[in-house]
RNA sequence: UGACCGAUGGUGUAACGGUAGCACUACAGUUUUUGGAGCUGUCUGUCCAGGUUCGAAUCCUGGUCGGUCAACCA
């Protein structure tokens, strides 16, 4: 009953499906153990965390199996695609950590082969010139239930076909005019089947092969004949290519290819809480000016995200951690937040900000005195050293840290209560002022000089705060983000009802910050922690006057679940 | 009323015919000069109905629910 090989099973980590498959064929000599994938963008838009997924998947595969993987723009379509896109994506690879295999590939590169492919299956009658209107067509295909009709041009002779597309090459017809058709089945209950669309009449400038062409080909005719050139093994894609699939073989087979030929396999598409992933809708957040450009701190686009403060390691890890599978997915957005979290925790240095403040006046405190205290820079990391921090008489603390009349699990200051400011005193509040509002503009304490930290002390507090010396306090602009929508599936509301009627007012707040004067080291794209508030990145933005950051997440808080519990 | 794919706690993801595990979330405790971080623990799960089997999340049959497919987009 037992099994002692139960306990060897134990230690083995578990393996997704693409795992399993490329161990098994690896054990199986397939491909000789060869494993190449790709990556196949197509230049028309920036990259954004579901592209990230992928991205980690392919290279991660190959890394983890000794193989390589190919980047490869998928330009088929002029019209759509620019350089700018290009030069993007290829940053944002790079960026998260992976080399691709030198040279970049393109599949305008394989134009010409793909051309000598179509003639070869006119010459087996397996293609033909279809003079139909893309109208005609369309009504022609049928639906799903119904098959389609077979075109009028279906069975034109090899030669009027060979003669037609070069034609087409050359340039002699119009746009829509003409397409190349595989010629397989209008019956097939698989619409793709359906005697596909391999070129189209396109004059349109290429952003690499210029006006060389004016036919190009469609992403079923290219994609698969792309990987087969490459010799690529595992072609992964995402579950709305699942249907794609027997035209990709169909191509293969057809094209008479005896070598070693790749397989197309497909896995759930990532897909975020609180954000939208499809390339439609970012667009429109951006045209209609929703936010500020692809890389807006709010958007979940590689860019934005990097903007955010947002880790290469974070991601990777987040896209480690969310699993390949082939059922539909929602990937809670927490999950995205605790990865940086991990990681800016052990790295970032600590600094106090006050983002909302009010004034604390220490009475015992000699006015015109100051002293600097050393602090740690991060405490999870032993070798990150030492700060000093300027203390006075005049500080500014968070106005939220105060209550005049706290529960009793307010651990802060308040009247006739004690914290410590951290990395300084013990104080004790006496008083506070207050203007003809009733707002307090000053909160009157003493402080305890044998309670400097590091020192022993009998002093017991609940709380600890962050503060900033009035005097010594440096003025930067904080931009306060939250998730940009206030549904969890913005992308699935009801009929009548857009995604963009539930953009969230309050994704982002500009307020003015205090900070330690350590701050003004950062450099751009620097990361720090401000001290009991959250993460927060240099912003490009930043100039010699004036730094700016970004909060890239909040820290945990847990008084805020309290809080939120005692209104209950 | 087609074809294809999928269904495991709140969210993801393992278990490959033999104790349903892991992560996030939530909650509780512990610790703490960040109500942070850490540590410990707890709650919650195999879509339904049959069948095969000593034994089914896993295999079979039939349902149900969800997704994808009718661009000269990718």
């Amino acid at each position: 009953m037992n099994k002692p090989e139960n306990n060897a099973a134990e230690n083995k980590p578990s393996l997704n499906f693409l795992e399993q498959i490329i161990e098994n064929d690896i054990k199986t000599g397939k491909h000789q153990g060869r494993v190449l994938t790709r990556f196949p963008p197509e230049p028309n838009g920036y990259l954004h965390i579901g592209h990230a997924k992928s991205i980690c998947l392919n290279f991660g595969l190959a890394q983890k199996y000794n193989g390589k993987t190919n980047l490869r723009f998928d330009d088929t379509n002029p019209t759509k695609e620019s350089t700018e896109y290009v030069d993007a994506i290829m940053e944002d690879v790079k960026w998260l950590g992976f080399q691709w295999e030198e040279p970049v590939w393109y599949a305008s590169d394989y134009f010409e082969q793909l051309y000598e492919y179509a003639v070869y299956l006119i010459k087996k009658g397996k293609a033909f010139v279809c003079d139909m209107s893309a109208e005609d067509m369309s009504k022609g295909r049928g639906t799903p239930q119904i098959p389609g009709v077979e075109s009028p041009w279906r069975n034109r002779t090899v030669e009027e076909n060979l003669d037609l597309l070069d034609r087409m090459r050359k340039g002699e017809f119009q746009n829509g005019d003409r397409v190349l058709r595989a010629k397989i089945d209008m019956a097939s209950p698989n619409m793709h089947m359906r005697d596909p669309v391999m070129y189209r009449i396109m004059h349109a400038h290429h952003h690499r092969t210029g006006d060389e062409w004016c036919i190009y080909p469609t992403y079923d005719w290219a994609h698969g004949q792309s990987d087969f050139i490459e010799k690529i093994t595992h072609s992964i894609c995402t579950l709305e290519f699942e249907v794609h699939r027997p035209l990709y073989e169909w191509f293969l087979d057809n094209l008479d290819i005896t070598g070693e030929r790749p397989r197309q396999y497909e896995f759930a598409r990532l897909n975020l809480s609180y954000t939208v992933m499809s390339k439609r809708k970012l667009l429109q957040l951006v045209e209609e000016k929703y936010v500020n450009g692809w890389d807006d701190p709010r958007m979940p686009t590689v860019s934005g995200l990097r903007r955010r403060g947002f880790t290469p390691a974070s991601i990777r890890t987040f896209a480690d951690r969310v699993g390949v599978a082939k059922r539909e997915n929602i990937i809670d957005v927490a999950l995205l937040e605790y990865c940086i979290r991990e990681d800016l925790n052990k790295k970032a240095p600590r600094t106090m900000t006050v983002l909302n403040p009010v004034k604390l006046v220490i009475d015992n405190y000699p006015e015109g005195q100051s002293e600097e205290l050393p602090a740690l820079i991060n405490p999870e990391d032993p070798e990150s050293g030492n700060r000093t921090v300027p203390f006075s008489r005049e500080l500014y603390i968070e106005r939220e840290d105060f209550m005049e009349n706290p529960s009793k699990k307010f651990f802060r200051l308040a009247p006739g209560q004690e914290v410590r400011l951290k990395y300084a005193y013990v104080i004790h509040c006496n008083s506070v002022v207050k203007d003809e509002n009733g707002e307090i503009t000053e909160i009157h304490c003493t402080y305890f000089p044998d309670t400097k930290s590091g020192m022993e002390t009998t002093r017991k507090v609940k709380g600890t705060l962050h503060w900033v010396s009035i005097p010594h306090a440096v003025e930067v602009d904080v931009r306060l983000y939250d998730r940009l929508f206030t549904v969890s599936e913005p992308e699935a509301v009801e009929e009548g009802q857009d995604f963009k009627d539930f953009i969230n007012p309050d994704s982002l707040k500009v307020v003015t910050g205090w900070c330690e004067p350590s701050i003004k080291s950062a450099v751009a794209g620097q990361a720090f922690q401000f001290e009991r508030l959250g993460y927060f990145n240099t912003d490009k933005d930043s100039t010699e006057e004036k730094l700016v950051f970004n909060r890239t997440v909040t820290l945990r808080d847990s008084w805020a679940k309290i809080e939120k519990n005692q209104n209950k």
